[in-house]
DNA sequence: ACCTGAACACCGTTCAAGT
DNA sequence: ACCTGAACACCGTTCAAGT
């Protein structure tokens, strides 16, 4: 808790920061959930406070209490933001290779990795246990099925065009998902795995993708 | 933050609570690790707090200090505890089915998802970022690192006796873990995977271990 | 050597009052 | 309808003082 100058500063420099404020903000939802998100990489989850956000935002820190039921509930926006873009990036994989499940599936585990090394608050956010407590926005939920539906889809499609095996979908889909998912949660969590440039991501993406793909291929 | 009254009961009532205090604790260090490990699982990592924790213990809240460098140091302590049980579980499962690789590696990974869905505070507190930040404990290091030898030395004994294949050690240790750690992380974090038995989680780890097996299998 | 009690700067949340 | 300012109960950390 030092520096508070330099944060400060910090914060009117961020994007998302503004300078000038007139009594109504306008846009103060999603000012808010800009300014968490940004806040969030900046400082980690454990050190972000809601008054940081307001400040950032240039409100007062009773403020967000007209727009979100307390501080969870904002962090609950930031998460579903995070799944809407891992849903529009895998389905992107597969229009991108239209009759290639391979691909497809390669492409999409590329993508989440990549995306979660580049978000790694936002991802450990989104997968941090959120998601199992019990008073969750059902919003929130929709949106990460939908995510999870664009893998279904894939697989699916592959099992049906004879390219991928398996006893059910659902089960080739539970071990595809587990190992990127896995390879992403060791990349940010474990002091073991630090790739230091994108080229690095996308080479332990395709170690893991290959031998998975090995895994799931029909015989 | 309601219910003051019950929760300080709770405390009362929970195993490492103790209600007659000398002035001199004793084994203060390991109390407040015990303590730390009761209330995370209770209370989840958010909203665990240090001094709930020194009341659990029957001290000040000042008294940490005197064995901790801070709060964050307490918590590695506990992060510590799981690395080695993780290692020690690891260890168990190599050496119960001696010369059989695959046995060796489908009940280590087993275990694992079978001890993080029973400690997932903890999990999510070993494998949450911590691992990632600066100042981390050589000891801490030094532990994690041992139970990910656990896991290397099944592999690499099973491409020595020809039962595992790829094109080395590292890659294939990362596949299997990458499963093993996705699945893991998925039961804990999403809404979608909840198992309410620990036949159903067992299951769960028997298909993403047979589908990993497949894609690791010398060939 | 080990622990306490008061103090400090912070935090999330509430609510009457302002615009 | 939307935002502010003061207030409340908490929190982590420090430090002189007690045992």
């Amino acid at each position: 808790m030092l520096d508070l100058a330099v944060d400060a500063d910090m914060m009117k420099n961020s994007r998302h920061c503004r300078r000038e404020r007139p009594y109504h903000h306008g846009d103060l939802y999603s000012s808010l959930v800009k300014a968490a998100e940004e806040l969030l990489e900046i400082k980690g989850a454990n050190a972000l406070s809601l008054r940081e956000v307001c400040q950032c935002a240039g409100v007062s820190h009773a403020a967000p209490y007209r727009h979100f039921r307390d501080k969870a509930a904002l962090m609950e926006a930031v998460a579903k933001a995070g799944f809407d873009q891992l849903g529009a990036m895998t389905r992107d994989a597969r229009t991108k290779h239209p009759g290639d499940p391979v691909m497809q599936i390669l492409d999409a585990g590329r993508a989440y990795v990549a995306w979660a090394t580049e978000n790694p608050e936002r991802t450990r956010l989104m997968f941090g246990g959120m998601m199992k407590s019990e008073d969750i926005d059902e919003d929130l939920h929709r949106t990460a099925e939908a995510a999870y539906d664009e893998i279904y889809r894939i697989i699916d499609d592959g099992r049906s065009a004879g390219v991928f095996g398996g006893r059910d979908t659902d089960s080739v889909v539970l071990s595809a998902w587990s190992a990127v998912h896995g390879l992403t949660m060791l990349i940010l969590g474990s002091g073991k795995l630090t790739p230091d440039s994108p080229g690095d991501v996308r080479d332990l993406a395709d170690v893991v993708g290959e031998t998975m793909l090995s895994g799931i291929r029909s015989r």
